[in-house]
DNA sequence: GGTGGGCGTCGAAGCGCTTCGATGGAGGAA
DNA sequence: TTCCTCCATCGAAGCGCTTCGACGCCCACC
């Protein structure tokens, strides 16, 4: 193995020079630096990063704890992960990966024994357990989603209050004057992801300020409930023209209930979702959509991060804004 | 921080006692031990990982290389990284997750710099640019498939041979005795993937074992496709009863257009595939199908590792078998 | 010409742990 | 009793790097 005095001896000058031609913590002329590279390059040096991690308390990764509960949907996470990968990177940082599953053992383990630098959590809950541990641990963080309380940590997610908003903006500027939504089973609502809440928040909020006559209906995400629920909607609001989706698994079971219901996707009926742009565009008839932004998600969170180690402050709160993306479920009132 | 020293001497012991005691690596008398762990549990001490790995030369890390391609199912690969990370915690390591994207680089970086002992790398292809690497690193590695060239690598995957194999055997149980196979794109067994390969010699080696008549026909895998596949197996195979199928993307429409022709499965036709289980149960006839059993793969593979890195040999090949799942779409020939 | 101040470099200490050789004491064999 | 062995423990060296204080040199300024 080839060390730094190694370089050191090679290039004429002592492995204190070598160390700062490299971090370029200290000045070093123009000359000795290409010298020092040169000496790199030749004997093909590369830093231990036990030895380095002791000596400065810097092991330059961070880790990421992955959800695994069912019900999340497995390409958002793996789009996440890549993305805080390839970010880190970036910012010559290595990822190294926990499974919830770990629990906040994984994470104390990881921070106290000084693997990690800095850690970033998924999947995070209103009243999520590992909350006064990160708070304790003397390592930064970031979580992705908001918990309930979350004084003194750093977040970021979707602002789900605006995607719910910005869908029914969208069918209200298309004309449509009575609105639903179909929302997530009501264990969520009660168990406590956030998200969740904030979308009815925004829903409401928009359909209040649009004038409009709106719904909203917690749903199991059973595909045998979407009959049930399609034909509650048109009988509680017969002149229904719009609804709001935020409940993968009834997506499309609901757009087939319709149809048999004899209303036409976009004809009769406007649909938008929440949910991952694969399956708006899995469905038979494509769904204008809002998607969770896994990637940018992925590289402001580890942006974030990096805030942070560098000593600087960041925004407790990050809401990424929505974007949605038309595809054919929707058209203007009245359409032939 | 707490350190070795401060449970030294908390425990009244030395230094290297506090280690032996945690290592095992020299006898400790059981009364010491009980204190060193008394006095290790009261402070709270965690070894620092990278004064660990600088004085060990192990750091108790993992590297895996996940795949990006497209075409790639991603969930598999999702198991697969769980299974990987969950065995190593079994093992007192940690997992660093590295991208295809960094390709060798990335390899290098973390072997050279003894960021990781030892490395898993998935999706390998028959000529692989990074064998040359893998062999030349002075750390053990693991990978996910057979390359061409294979000597002084340790490989392992499932045995797509025998899962060809056991696709027609069951078939051919089932009293068929006209059978094909639909496999994958035709580019994709020039391009080198081996298993693409396997199935075939397992599904030739099968039929003719059984006397059965057979055919074997690479295919797009675009859904658009599938007609017209179904239609020529049966114009050149009148008398077909058995298909098995190796093309994710096709199996549903594939199993469209043969009802389509008047064929129902698995009345007039029996199915098999080698594919996903979520994939097979999703089809809205379930499909009779052989499993890629990614969660084992990991785990083996991490066994694998623990043995290369103990001093220990292991063969260089390691065939899982194929455990096929009965599901709706076989039957025995000309059942009602 | 003397002096103060950077700039660029060096030397040494030390990060927290493992490991090797040494040591002391207990126990068994002669 | 004496000597040898073996077990449990200790002390010190060193893993490869970063970092801090010190130092010499050159330049500018008076």
């Amino acid at each position: 193995m080839v060390k730094i005095t190694d370089v050191a001896r090679h290039a004429g000058v002592s492995p204190s020079t070598v160390s700062y031609a490299l971090s370029g913590k200290r000045p070093i002329s123009e000359e000795t630096r290409q010298r020092v590279e040169a000496s790199i390059r030749e004997l093909g040096y590369r830093p231990h990063a036990g030895a380095r991690a002791l000596a400065s308390s810097r092991s330059n990764v961070l880790a990421l704890v992955i959800p695994l509960r069912t019900g999340i949907h497995v390409p958002v996470v793996m789009q996440f992960a890549v993305s805080v990968v390839t970010t880190a990177r970036r910012h010559d940082h290595d990822v190294l990966l926990l499974t919830q599953e770990e629990g906040e053992e994984g994470l104390r383990r990881v921070a106290d024994t000084a693997l990690v630098d800095a850690m970033i959590v998924m999947d995070v809950q209103l009243d999520d357990p590992r909350l006064p541990l990160l708070r304790s641990l003397d390592r930064p963080s970031v979580m992705i989603g908001f918990p309930a309380e979350a004084d003194g940590l750093t977040c970021i997610d979707l602002d789900f209050k605006a995607a719910g908003e910005l869908c029914v903006e969208r069918l209200a500027g298309l004309g449509h004057r009575v609105v639903a939504l179909v929302g997530s089973p009501p264990e969520v609502y009660v168990r406590g992801t956030a998200f969740a809440q904030r979308v009815v928040q925004g829903f409401t909020a928009a359909a209040d300020r649009n004038r409009l006559a709106s719904s909203v209906h917690p749903c199991e995400a059973a595909p045998g409930a979407a009959a049930a629920v399609a034909e509650q909607l048109l009988r509680e609001q017969p002149a229904l023209t719009g609804v709001v989706v935020h409940n993968e698994p009834l997506l499309e079971p609901l757009i087939d209930a319709f149809e048999q219901l004899g209303l036409r996707v976009p004809a009769d009926l406007s649909v938008t979702a929440i949910c991952p742009d694969e399956l708006a565009e899995s469905v038979r008839v494509p769904i204008t959509s809002v998607a969770l932004p896994a990637a940018e998600l992925g590289s402001r969170a580890v942006e974030l991060l990096m805030k942070k180690l560098d000593g600087k402050t960041v925004p407790d709160a990050t809401l990424l804004a929505p974007r949605l993306t038309e595809r054919a479920s929707t058209a203007p009132r009245n359409a032939p």
